[in-house]
DNA sequence: ATTTTCAGGACAAACGATTGCGCATCATAA
DNA sequence: TTATGATGCGCAATCGTTTGTCCTGAAAAT
C-alpha cells in the first residue's frame, strides 16, 4: 500500500516502488523514451505519482536546474489601480507561460526598490519586470550587466540597457493639452508627478511643446507639484486655485493627482468644468461616474503588462541572441465632460 | 585580489579566503561565537562578503532549512481596489517581518485557485494567505491538515480549520439596511455577489434580518445577482429598474456591483438619489467624488491585511502551540449623498 | 613529562531534484 | 562459444547552504 503524504519526495516514491530515483525522475519529466524505460515501468510510476499527489520541490529543482519558473515584479504601489491592473495582466500572461510571480511593492521609494531587488535576486528569479520609482537607476544597471533578463515598464531610463514597455507619454500629453487649447484654454496649469521620472518629464515636455506649437506663452507658475500621489494633487490644486488669476484648466499627470485635485476643487466650492476644466492622465473604471465625468488620457494598461511579460519570456528563452527592444504604446484621449469650451 | 561577480557563492568566498565553507557560513550567520571563530577571521570574512556583494542563494537555503521566508498570497482579483489595498498592507507587514510574497490571482475561479495553490506549495512557501473564491473548500482542507500555516481573509468557510480575518459583514449589512429603512425605504433591492460565498451569505442575512427587525416584508424579487463583478451590478440594476414598481433603494454588495449599478442607472436616465437611492459595500478613494457621493459600508482593508499577516507569522513561528483564531473587524457606515429620505 | 583542555576550524552529510555514465541481462549473429 | 548490440535501469555527482561531529596544535594542569 502506498503511503500518502504532503511531503512526498522522489526518493519516497522511488523506495515505495522499488525503482531508483533517477528512473522516477526521468519518467516524471517525460524522458522515459530517451532512456529506454519500459512502458510498464512508466505507467506504474506515473500512476503512483498521481496517487501520492507528488509535486516536485521547486527549490531543489531550481537549485539543480538554475531556473525557478518565477519572475520578480517590482511596482511602486500595488494599491494604485494603474499598477494593479498592470500586475494583473502580467500575472495572467505569466501563468500562461507557467511562471509564478514574486511581488514587491517599492512604496515609491528607491530604498525599498533596492531592498526588493535584493530579495528577488537572492530567490533566483528567472527574470524581472520593474516599474522603477524613477529617481535613480544605479541599482538597476547591474541587472542586465549580470545577464539577468529585465523589462522595465512605465518609467524608463534612457541609458539602461534593457527592454522597455512604456506609454507614449509625450504624445499623450500633447494631445491632452491641444485638446484644452482647442477649447479655448490659454491658462493651462499642470500638476506634475515625480520630477525625475521619465514619465513625468515626457508628459511635461508634451505640455510645453503643445504650448509652443500654438504660440501660447508658458507661465511657469502654472507648473506645480512633485509626486504622483493624491496629496500632491490636492496641494497643487489648492495652490493653483488660490492664485489671483486662476488657471482655466488643470492638466493632472496621474489618476491620484486628479483625485486630489478634485478634492481641492470641491473644497474651494468650485465646479468642474464651469469654474475650472480638468483633464487627467490615466483612465479609471469610475471616470464615467464622477460628479463631472472625467476626460482622460487612457493608457493601455493591459497591453503594458502583457507585452512586458512576453518580452521578458523571449529574453529568458534565448538570453544570448536577445537584443533589448523598446515598445511605446499609444495613448488615447477619452472625451467626457470635465473640459469646457471657453471664450477668448 | 577578490573577484567580483553576481554569482558569488559560499564556496567561492571560502576558496578565495582560504577558509572552509562551514566557517564562512557560520560567520555570515552570526554564529562565530558559538563555534569559537576568532575575531580576526570573522572580520576578514565579513568584509570580504560585503566587498564581493555576497547574497546567499535562498533556494539552497530554503532546501536545507526547510523554510523559505516566503508566503503565498491568493486573491480573486488584484485589480480590484479592495483586494489590492489588502495586498499592499500584507506586503508591508510581510516586509517588516522579512518575508517575501508570491502572488497568485485566482480570477474569481476555483480552478485557478487550485492551480495557484499547487504552484505555491511546490515552491515551499512558509505559509499562505488566501482570500478564497468561495464556492468550495475541498482543496483548502488539506492545507491545515498537512500542517501548512494558513490564514483565510475576507471569505471564509465555517468548517475550515484555520485562522480567519474577516469583516463583520452581517452587522455591516444590518447597519446599511437599517439606515435605508430609517430613511423611509421599504422597497429595498439588493444586488448580491457570489451566492455560495460566506461574505455574500452574511450580508444577505443582514439584509433579511434588518427587514425582519422592522417588520418589513421581504420581496424576494428584489434580491438579484450572483457575482461580485461589475457586469452583474449592471445587469442586476437593469433588471430591478425595469420592474413595474421600482425599488426605492438599491443595496449593492460590492464596489464593483455599485459601479455597474451606476452605469445602469445612468443609462436609464435616472438620478441618484432622487429616483433611486444607492448604498454600497466597500469604500473607495473616489466615493466622495462621484456624481452623487456614495454612501458606503467601509471595511478595514488595511487592518484585514495587516492582521492576517501578523497571525500567519505567529503560526509560522510556533506551529505546535498554535490555535486557529478568528477575528472579525467591524465595518463603518460612511454617510454621503446617495441615500434620500423619502415619504411614507 | 604526560594528560587535559580549549581555541580554531575542517569534513561530510543532508535538503530534493536532474543527468552523464555505466552496468547488468538477454537475444542474436558470427 | 563468444562477441555484439539492444534493452532497462541504477550510481553518483551536482546545485549552494547549514550543521553535527571530528581533528589539530598549543597552552594549562597534574
Amino acid at each position: 500500500m502506498l503511503e500518502k503524504s504532503d511531503r512526498t519526495t522522489l526518493k519516497i516514491l522511488a523506495d515505495q516502488l522499488g525503482f531508483s530515483v533517477s528512473t522516477v525522475s526521468r519518467v516524471l519529466n517525460g524522458k522515459a523514451a530517451n532512456y529506454r524505460i519500459s512502458k510498464d515501468t512508466e505507467t506504474t510510476i506515473l500512476s503512483a505519482a498521481k496517487e501520492l499527489n507528488f509535486v516536485p520541490n521547486q527549490l531543489a529543482r531550481g537549485l539543480r536546474l538554475q531556473k525557478t519558473l518565477t519572475i520578480g515584479l517590482i511596482i511602486p504601489d500595488i494599491s494604485n489601480p494603474f499598477f494593479s491592473s498592470i500586475a494583473r495582466s502580467i500575472e495572467i500572461e505569466a501563468r500562461k507561460l507557467n511562471y509564478s510571480i514574486m511581488l514587491c511593492d517599492s512604496h515609491e521609494s528607491t530604498y525599498y526598490e533596492i531592498d526588493g531587488l535584493k530579495q528577488l535576486l537572492s530567490r533566483k528569479v528567472d527574470g524581472l519586470i520593474i516599474s522603477p520609482v524613477g529617481e535613480n537607476d544605479d541599482h538597476l544597471k547591474q541587472i542586465p550587466e549580470n545577464g539577468m533578463p529585465l523589462v522595465v515598464i512605465d518609467r524608463q531610463f534612457p541609458k539602461l540597457n534593457c527592454s522597455k514597455v512604456i506609454s507614449d507619454n509625450y504624445h499623450g500629453a500633447i494631445e491632452a493639452v491641444e485638446y484644452l487649447i482647442e477649447h479655448g484654454h490659454k491658462k493651462i496649469a499642470c500638476i506634475q508627478g515625480l520630477l525625475k521620472s521619465s514619465v513625468n518629464q515626457d508628459r511635461v515636455r508634451g505640455y510645453i511643446d503643445a504650448h509652443k506649437r500654438h504660440n501660447i506663452p508658458i507661465d511657469s507658475s502654472l507648473l506645480v507639484g512633485n509626486s504622483f500621489g493624491e496629496q500632491n494633487g490636492y496641494l497643487g490644486a489648492k495652490l493653483l486655485l488660490s492664485k489671483t488669476t486662476r488657471p482655466t484648466a488643470i492638466f493632472a499627470l496621474s489618476n491620484l493627482i486628479s483625485l486630489g485635485a478634485m478634492r481641492a476643487i470641491n473644497e474651494e466650492g468650485l465646479k468642474i468644468p464651469e469654474d475650472v476644466s480638468l483633464l487627467s492622465f490615466d483612465e479609471n473604471p469610475y471616470s464615467d461616474f464622477l460628479a463631472t465625468p472625467l476626460t482622460t488620457i487612457a493608457q493601455q494598461n493591459n497591453n503594458l503588462g502583457k507585452m512586458a511579460m512576453k518580452i521578458l519570456y523571449e529574453q529568458i528563452c534565448s538570453p544570448e541572441t536577445y537584443k533589448p527592444i523598446k515598445v511605446k504604446l499609444p495613448t488615447k484621449l477619452i472625451k467626457r465632460k470635465s473640459v469646457q469650451q471657453i471664450n477668448n
